[in-house]
DNA sequence: CTTCTCACA
DNA sequence: TGTGAGTA
């Protein structure tokens, strides 16, 4: 379905001997850069990890993976490495299947229009000849009170 | 990746 | 009893 529009770019798939540093199944891979503040940590996981993270199973990750609805980074063993906006994707898709009792097709379809609207509420507090106006201000609200509903805050 | 279970209509 | 979601 719209699952297509969902792209990250995958590095080459070049099957080489790479010396797996201590392949450990948990325990977060690579070091915390703390960039300027830490506003954001970016941490990349495992698929075991990630899935205990979101609280999920970890075939059920990858079924995810398949459906297109989260679409983790690759190791050179093309392993599933998930980054911490992959978890928190995850935990969005938990609370709309779970909670709204949405099926996996219903998911992706809010996820794209999450996204759409994330867009559009950005582009309405861009300039000030827009976010100045009353019905910019009025919008922007609105889409935030359907984002934070959805959980996508 | 395929198979099996479970819920549901 | 066919389909979808999650699991082994």
């Amino acid at each position: 379905m719209l699952a297509e529009l969902f792209e990250i770019a995958s590095s080459s798939d070049e099957n080489r001997r790479v010396p797996m540093a201590r392949a450990k199944s948990t325990g977060e891979q690579h070091s915390r850069r703390e960039r300027s503040r830490p506003s954001r940590i970016s941490g990349v996981y495992v698929i075991s990890v990630a899935a205990r993270l979101a609280d999920m199973h970890p075939q059920t990750l990858r079924k995810y993976d398949k459906e297109g609805l989260v679409s983790p980074q690759r190791s050179e063993g093309s392993r599933r490495l998930y980054s911490d906006s992959d978890v928190e994707r995850l935990r969005v898709i938990r609370r709309l299947a779970d909670e709204l009792r949405l099926n996996l097709n219903g998911v992706s379809l809010v996820l794209d229009l999450v996204r759409s609207l994330t867009d559009i509420v950005s582009l309405l507090e861009s300039s000030p000849e827009v976010s100045d106006t009353r019905a910019a201000r009025v919008a922007a609200d609105e889409l935030r009170q359907i984002l934070s509903y959805v959980g996508a805050v």
